[in-house]
DNA sequence: AATTATTACGTTCGACGTAATGATC
DNA sequence: GATCATTACGTCGAACGTAATAATT
């Protein structure tokens, strides 16, 4: 199980096509042909089908394990070549967008800095893999609990956890109260998977099925969303200390959920 | 960085001698000297310092990923091998002492089974790699977190939360109260690695530095642990269920901590 | 001197490309 | 018939063993 072969499988896996991927990772098709034919002996099963090309039951669950181990690889060499380069000169830092602020006080002043933003994974696979120094990433999770990032050995240095509260317009009839998630389930809900926990990922942890985008949120900008809040388009969910006038804040008890941030 | 090269790392660096881990592993001196050479090219670092042989800074970083990266690769191979054999005739299963009991309710009773009792990541592992089809490990953890296992892809199936409580002896003081962790950090505790959370463990949990062991108990028996309890030597904490007559029940209600039981 | 790691060198095996063949839309 | 995967084959590199050498104790 050369790391190599796998990842050409994870390609052609995810192409669908082993021409494609031979020119995507300058090989010959023969030799991802050859990759793959190594690996399927190797495992003693058939990864994928062809004609079209769909990986099988056998192939799909090598492709759950791959794209971890290849992470972790990488992760592996940044590793090392972190502490061989030793402090860096110029620091690159990333954060999620509602961790710049905390990122922002990572750095001494003098340094020369580039900050990046982006999703929570994104980040934290960055971070992993050397192409940032530092990581900030927030999220959603049971107290005490740790965000669930990608498997990469990364430590987590330091954390917070901070109360969470539903955004709402100010002449919200449950304007104040602190709140059952439940009882907001069927509401008018605004998906916002670059800021906060995407809907489906809370339901998970809410343990409720049922919150359904009435609206999905495609930037980054809590200004914008809590002004579609504010505007009346539908809640959102949010650390409390992100939320200003525009908006009311009915401070979430139930489950016992908090808005997560951690250093990488 | 070839899966082999790290195996052979893994081994240099734990044994201590380029020899030793050749003739564990079926290689010469000097196949294992160029392995290790290649890898030091590989990643651009010196990993092992020599006479005597200690890892280095970077090799600490790598040995960190590689066991991980080869417990994982095992995975992999265990599990396309698991779609590709097709439901197992014998059925082998494993528990943690603790679990046992659900382990046993998991066995059609007409099934040829084995089980294999152990720790909680020797189980974990072993059903990673494919050694055993299924298991049931517990420990203790804030409510709704997982068991913290090696990283290893495998899902967990099912699990069961249980209230905590300490065992004491019946004429204890406390007896019969609910009581703070913290009240207990100083009391005299036995340390079951075998049977529960191990102290380091607990102290992580409860995050209160300072619970140590007055008395190690190295067997995996509960019934010779209550007996050790009942007879003064020290407390234990244990799932609820667990105790007996033989001893004082004091249920742990802070911190927030259960008995978590995992099928995987 | 004995043990242990490194270096030199020859062999073998395997990874890859080129090119021909076979399958599928 | 065009696209795409497989097979055949030749080349080059690299993994390994043998054996000689260097370094520690």
């Amino acid at each position: 199980m050369d790391p190599r072969f796998l990842r050409t499988f994870v390609r052609v896996a995810r192409l669908g096509s082993f021409s494609e991927a031979a020119r995507e990772l300058g090989y010959t098709q023969s030799a991802v042909s050859q990759h793959i034919a190594v690996l399927e002996a190797d495992v003693g099963a058939v990864l994928l089908r062809r004609r079209p090309v769909a990986v099988t039951e056998a192939g799909a669950r090598l492709l759950e394990h791959a794209e971890p181990i290849l992470l972790r690889l990488d992760a592996a060499r940044a590793d090392v070549a972190r502490v061989a380069a030793g402090p860096p000169s110029h620091l690159r830092i990333g954060a999620t967008p509602l961790a710049v602020a905390f990122a922002c006080e990572l750095v001494a002043p003098a340094l020369s800095v580039t900050v990046r933003v982006g999703a929570r994974n994104e980040i934290a696979r960055a971070v992993a893999v050397g192409e940032l120094d530092h990581g900030v990433v927030d999220g959603v999770a049971a107290p005490s609990d740790p965000l669930r990032l990608p498997e990469t050995g990364t430590p987590v240095a330091a954390f917070t956890e901070e109360p969470l509260a539903v955004a709402a317009p100010l002449d919200h009839p449950l304007s104040g109260h602190a709140i059952q998630m439940e009882v907001l389930v069927d509401a008018r809900w605004i998906d916002a998977p670059g800021i906060c926990a995407p809907l489906p990922e809370l339901s998970a942890l809410a343990r409720a099925d049922g919150f359904r985008a009435a609206l999905t949120y495609e930037g980054s900008d809590v200004n914008g969303l809590l002004a579609l809040v504010a505007a009346g388009h539908g809640l959102a969910l949010l650390p409390e200390r992100a939320l200003d006038g525009r908006v009311a804040a009915l401070p979430v008890i139930q489950p016992t959920l908090v808005h997560r941030t951690e250093w990488l």
